[in-house]
DNA sequence: ATTAGCACTCAAAGAAAAAGAGTGCTAACA
DNA sequence: TGTTAGCACTCTTTTTCTTTGAGTGCTAAT
């Protein structure tokens, strides 16, 4: 499009339809796609020498490359590039395609984070890719409550719920059975204190603090302190998430020690690809650095709640994905959840 | 042994010590095993010639078997059965080895199942190999208690928490806030209920027939019901878990399609395979039906808790595993759980 | 600017040959 | 009688060489 004004237009309108048809047939087989095939193609009006020569030029200017000399053409990563930002004709969802997506999210589902997931399964069975979910709750919800429970000899369950909904539990054993004096001590200390508190800005520090302004009662319930902090932590941990892998594993152009290791520190690497400064979908691609697994692309989107991005969910597939296929899922589910979390809140407050 | 008393001896020492030697090489390599390999092996005194007459006898016997006419031997699934209950030599575990193996068990785990778990863990970073607990403690436990606790609008948190220190939540969505007097009638119901109902009794129908008998608050509570039901139900799925899958993929020897497929219903598979009725060890191969992973065996050891199976541990590896090592490992950490949770109870009662 | 024609390249597939590991058997030996 | 050296034989694995075929780049004609 702008290329054809300022920019001397390197790519004329053969060359762009070449180089989609050339990506489109290796998504589909896999193989080096050579000028034969492509001039077999109905809407392709040309000879394969003109394609040939095209075609040179598309390498020249790295679109495409050759496995060897004698072999077809396969994309490079710029050539993929082009193609998914200008090149592939991302097909409308038609209506069919919409209430299925639409029925594959849990809508009863308790939490924003549930639903999500929820999305996430679906899409892992439907796109055969692995899936991958960021909750960025941690970020957004607050602790609401916090109880103790006593549960047998000196055993005490602590729950901590936060505002997204979120619920956590953890068993205490403590040297001492509590007396009631003590548990209701301890539940007014922790709705003065922790009510409303982010659950990822509750570090060991705050709970020390807390723990040295208990006076008397220092002794006894730093231990039930110490549980809330693990509780907290548990939630921030729970981060990121990945289904579907077995997808992957399946792939014969993808190394099963690369997913196993992917998977083992999976946590790190997609935090540090997820880059909350880009756009509201983002793809990646093996080569751009950190993402173990060769050969594949993610795509990610994000998922909003009041503007705030308050998830993200993402395919990691092949490097040949069919990309026009799974963006609009992709982009689809991530509108509807957005807007669904949304219209919760309407939902509450028109009450 | 005994073979020497009753039976003719086909089996003569000399043939034994073959025998265990060609395994013990075939764990260590994966390669079929010549009579050249053997012979030079320190304790053994003989020549090739002598060493492949007895290999012979070994193969007609059902022991061993040759891939093919000029390779060595491999075992076949009687030879590994006979040099399991016979011939290995199950290394004593040293006082490190001992000291190393109780590190590894989580003392302050607040379940049983989270010390059997806290094992599962460790033995399969041990043995490189997955690892596999069944949980039976849902035939145990029973439900002591059951909270509801509101947590925002028409949001209720359902809360079970059974006798073997479990507990499991579930947010549910109400149509109508509960009044202070449906939740206390709610509690006391509860409590009156289905206190010491153990957790794998608790079927859809004595829900229905509680649902029933609720009177008046039918309607409004029914809901929640229906969430303590699905909570029980979260107990009973929760039997077995696989932990270390990553482990047999990184193996070459064993199809990863297979651990795919094995995950996807291991319930149903580990299921059929654990019988009680065995001893306290049981070691099951992949021809022994059912197993869908080829080439793979499974040893599994009986936790107990006052003389009653409490729970299962066990380590799914390849066929050629070091059953030397790994038996004693299994055994050691199986029996250690045993005692420390039946010491449990006497901490308990002494106090 | 496009295309037919053709020589050229190079991986993949196939065929043939060589190497090597291990066996079974026979005959000699203690 | 049990053990062993020797040797021919078998069958996989590895190597080397050849063939095949898809696909290209270039040239000259349209």
């Amino acid at each position: 499009m702008y290329l054809q004004k300022g920019v001397i237009c390197l790519l004329d309108e053969r060359k762009r339809k070449i180089l989609a048809a050339v990506i489109d047939a290796y998504i589909v087989t896999g193989e080096p796609v050579g000028s034969k095939t492509i001039a077999s193609l109905p809407d392709i009006r040309v000879s394969p020498a003109t394609i040939r020569n095209d075609m040179a030029v598309l390498e020249q200017l790295g679109y495409l490359e050759q496995p060897h000399t004698s072999a077809g053409r396969i994309p490079t990563y710029s050539g993929y590039r082009l193609y998914i930002d200008e090149l592939m004709n991302a097909k409308e969802l038609s209506d069919e395609e919409k209430k299925m997506l639409d029925d594959c999210l849990d809508v009863d589902a308790p939490t924003a984070d549930a639903l999500i997931e929820s999305a996430s399964k679906a899409l892992s069975e439907l796109t055969h890719c692995a899936t991958v979910v960021k909750n960025i709750s941690p970020k957004f919800s607050v602790i609401t409550k916090v109880e103790v429970i006593p549960t047998g000899k000196r055993m005490y369950v602590l729950l901590m719920i936060t505002s997204s909904g979120n619920i956590r539990n953890k068993v205490c054993r403590l040297e001492f059975d509590l007396t009631n004096e003590q548990m209701e001590f301890f539940s007014r200390y922790m709705a003065e204190n922790l009510q409303g508190v982010p659950v990822d800005e509750l570090s060991e520090e705050i709970v020390e603090q807390l723990v040295a302004a208990m006076g008397t009662y220092m002794v006894t319930l730093a231990p039930l302190l110490k549980g809330v902090c693990e509780l907290a932590e548990g939630f921030r941990d729970n981060e990121i998430k990945v289904s579907g892998e077995k997808n992957l594993l399946a792939r014969r152009d993808i190394n099963s020690g690369q997913i196993v290791r992917f998977l083992e520190n999976k946590n790190e690497v997609v935090k540090n690809m997820l880059d909350d400064s880009f756009g509201d979908l983002q793809v990646v691609f093996s080569e751009d650095g950190g993402f173990v697994i060769e050969n594949s692309s993610m795509i990610v989107s994000k998922i909003r709640k009041d503007g705030e991005i308050a998830g993200t969910l993402g395919v990691i597939g092949p490097m040949r994905l069919d990309y026009a296929k799974v963006i609009p899922y992709l982009e689809y589910l991530t509108g509807r959840i957005t807007e669904m979390i949304s219209e919760e809140d309407q939902d509450d407050e028109d009450k």
